[in-house]
DNA sequence: CTTGATGCAAACACTTTGCAACGAC
DNA sequence: GTCGTTGCAAAGTGTTTGCATCAAG
């Protein structure tokens, strides 16, 4: 499937970024990216523990947890939770209102405009869902950051 | 300013809401909902149980995370994790897909349109920002989960 | 060879649970 | 008065760190 073809462009993609960055191509992340790319969704750092010792046996948690933070920090992957370390909770929207983040000092800014109504009500229609929510969050650099 | 009025709805309609589930609206519950609608923004659990406790001390860690948990269940306070404990983790999108999330059996489905691409370019020129990315999830009840 | 990266184990942080006591209704 | 809810403390998970060793460049 088309599938394969993409995993294996962003496999090379994201250990040529690294390479091009100055960092050592290891064994360690070669799987966690490999295996990160096999992921059709999200998936958490304990369970990624799990799924990159299944595919090699002997690395450590901690190198899973490091190259995470690695990747994260070179914007190469993005965790839902703006770098800390735990889930984070908000009211659920009534008026929608999101946020735009700078991934590098988390500043960051909302904004108001919800271009999502319509495609809410187009998906609802489609898949037989009801929805009462949605969470919209633009990562990016702010210029302050930009200009460092 | 505005925003007051808002807090302030939002504490009676959250309060309504458990009031009608037949939950007590007891001095815990009551605590973590005024400070959940205090917040400018996302809050993690542990920085709740503080700003709880500075607001009324004496309520008990247990209670906020048992509070988070129910509002959550009930819809009313969103989490960034899908009811996982920990952060989740994906690549950078290079193409743009997103998640349709059922919050009761945590079936999701993918959808490529991308909605975003504009308001990214117009928010980009107006805040100063790059963009490199962002995370869109819907949240709503399947079919199966709607027939029970 | 050199030095950054690793795996391990211990420390630390976060979350959940059992239970006696309490307080909302 | 009843029973759902609480606060506490202990148990259970998840994450980070120090350090001797290893292996990528």
């Amino acid at each position: 499937m088309g599938g394969a073809l993409l995993q294996c462009d962003d496999v090379h993609g994201l250990i040529g970024s690294l390479r091009h960055s100055g960092y050592k191509i290891t064994q360690a992340r070669r799987a966690v990216i490999e295996t990160l790319a096999n992921q059709a969704r999200h998936i958490t750092a304990p369970d990624l523990v799990e799924a990159v010792q299944e595919r090699k046996p002997g690395v450590g948690r901690a190198s899973v947890y490091r190259t995470l933070e690695l990747l994260t920090r070179l914007g190469l992957v993005q965790s839902s939770t703006l770098g800390s370390t735990s889930a984070i909770y908000f009211l659920a929207p009534t008026r929608y209102h999101h946020h735009v983040i700078c991934t590098e000092c988390q500043k960051t800014v909302e904004f108001d405009e919800c271009v999502l109504r319509e495609l809410e009500q187009r998906l609802g229609e489609t898949l037989g869902f009801q929805f009462y929510g949605h969470l919209v969050e633009i990562y990016g650099r702010c210029s302050d950051c930009l200009s460092h």
